[in-house]
DNA sequence: TCTGGGGTCCTAGGACCC
DNA sequence: TCTGGGGTCCTAGGACCC
């Protein structure tokens, strides 16, 4: 199929780019598997608040083995144990292989494995977008080509691509899928598409051809809602949206529309950048079964605000707004937030605002969850490097902003001054500030 | 799927300002 | 006193992602 460039778009300002999106395989599972090699080939199921007889908490991962038995991320871990037994509860004549071998989430464990591999990516590309703690986008544009490699039809792009996928293999032991694109969200499918242990490569001519039969549920930001409403405008596959009115789409989902239908066609001029600092911070928890216990309620607020608060700080974050979620049954979310006039580092006001937050609404509400949260952060430890001569002109005035109270935003706001709140502000914001650094792997589920 | 935890972005209405 | 338009910030909810 003909890529059709408009006449007079620039379809070529320049090279165009060679993004790697790189996805760990069953990520959790796998790294079990390296401390735990006897694992390899048998199904694992790595869970959350999964204590032996009990039957709550839900799976992170499962490994392929384990999918075979239906057993999938996301799911409950009851409906896990039904598919798929564990294996010491399993009688002396059922079959072993048929039994799951269920292991509880360690997150500490899982972020060194990742961080040993972030450094090959970092290693390997100049401009890292980490997503969560198994994914990530690389930049490669300046590292290799979409030419052909001497020996064959191959392109330099996917020898490279292969040479980060074998580096990651051989030097920490865990199997990534790779997809290559010119765009990030072709990447992205590409990554999907081939699992596990995937390398696909889609050269900038073939991104619409690639693209066209693919369901659009599989398209980035196309949940289970958009998915059923463009199912009953007859648009099932990337082709389809990719086909359909612009007008249309914008008219029935807004700015996403046209977004997606953007993607669909290939484009997305979205470049690569380095993952930024968090926008907020949270908190939740999940009660075994639904309470209306004022003092359960309270007790459990207070022990989510403590250690938002606590990650906070050790996060160097101040926060402006503090906020709750309280879930009802059977699943209603309903969130409250109160803004401060300045950004604060302080745990007892957290706790104090969320309490305030749940008792002047939900002292008798049932609850099956309760979350805290705090937003609006900004954070003090102005990073160094490349804003760095900025920075200080502006500390010099303000005198690193030593004086506690009313001392202005030293975050990267992108938008301007405004804020005034009654008192007179110093003008030490910057317009846009694209906020560089920031390491923070996110904690997430595969 | 009778629903775990931690995030992001977008939208919409109201308050408030000029 | 009523009317107009432009803009920002705030809160709440929704959809989505891993």
């Amino acid at each position: 199929m003909a890529e059709e460039t408009l006449p007079g778009t620039t379809d070529d300002d320049g090279p165009d780019s060679i993004v790697l999106h790189v996805d760990m395989d069953c990520f959790y599972a796998a790294c079990e598997r390296l401390r735990e090699p006897e694992l390899e080939g048998k199904p694992v199921v790595v869970g959350m608040g999964y204590e032996p007889g009990e039957g709550h908490g839900a799976v992170a991962t499962a490994s392929y083995e384990a999918r075979e038995f239906g057993v999938e991320s996301a799911q409950p871990i009851s409906t896990a144990l039904e598919r798929l037994p564990r294996i010491e509860s399993l009688a002396p004549d059922d079959d072993p292989a048929a039994a799951g071998h269920y292991r509880t989430v360690d997150l500490d464990f899982y972020k060194s494995v990742a961080a040993d591999v972030k450094a090959i990516l970092h290693d390997c590309a100049d401009v890292v977008r980490e997503v969560s703690i198994d994914e990530a986008y690389l930049d490669v544009t300046d590292r290799t080509a979409w030419d052909l490699a001497a020996s064959g039809d191959r392109t330099l792009a996917e020898g490279f691509a292969r040479y980060v996928k074998q580096r990651v293999a051989r030097e920490v032991g865990v199997a990534a899928s790779i997809g290559v694109a010119p765009n990030m969200s072709t990447a992205k499918i590409a990554s999907d598409f081939d699992k596990p242990d995937g390398l696909v490569v889609v050269r900038p001519g073939e991104v619409r051809s690639f693209l066209a039969p693919i369901p659009v549920e599989e398209v980035h930001g196309v949940g289970p809602v958009t998915a059923r409403k463009l199912g009953s405008l007859g648009i099932e596959t990337a082709g389809d949206l990719a086909d359909a009115d612009a007008a249309v789409l914008e008219a029935e989902f807004g700015s996403r529309g046209r977004e997606l239908h953007e993607r669909a066609r290939g484009y997305d001029d979205r470049t690569v950048t380095p993952t930024g600092r968090p926008k907020s911070l949270s908190r939740e928890s999940a009660f075994t079964e639904p309470t209306d216990g004022i003092e359960d309620k309270r007790e459990v607020v207070r022990a989510l605000a403590a250690d938002v608060a606590d990650r906070a700080r050790s996060r160097g974050a101040m926060y402006r707004t503090i906020g709750i979620k309280v879930v009802v049954p059977p699943f209603d979310i309903n969130t409250r937030a109160t803004s401060l006039s300045g950004p604060v580092d302080d745990p007892e006001l957290v706790e104090s605002v969320a309490l305030d937050l749940l008792d002047a609404e939900f002292e008798e509400t049932t609850v099956r969850k309760l979350g805290v949260r705090v937003s609006k952060l900004s954070f003090a430890d102005a990073d160094q490097s490349s804003l760095d001569g900025w920075e200080s002109a502006g500390a010099g005035r303000a005198d690193g902003g030593g004086d506690g109270d009313g001392d202005g935003r030293v975050g990267d706001e992108p938008e301007a001054s405004a804020g005034d709140d009654g008192d007179d502000e110093p003008p030490n914001t910057g317009g846009e500030t694209p906020s560089r650094g920031g390491q923070s792997s996110l904690v997430e589920f595969d």
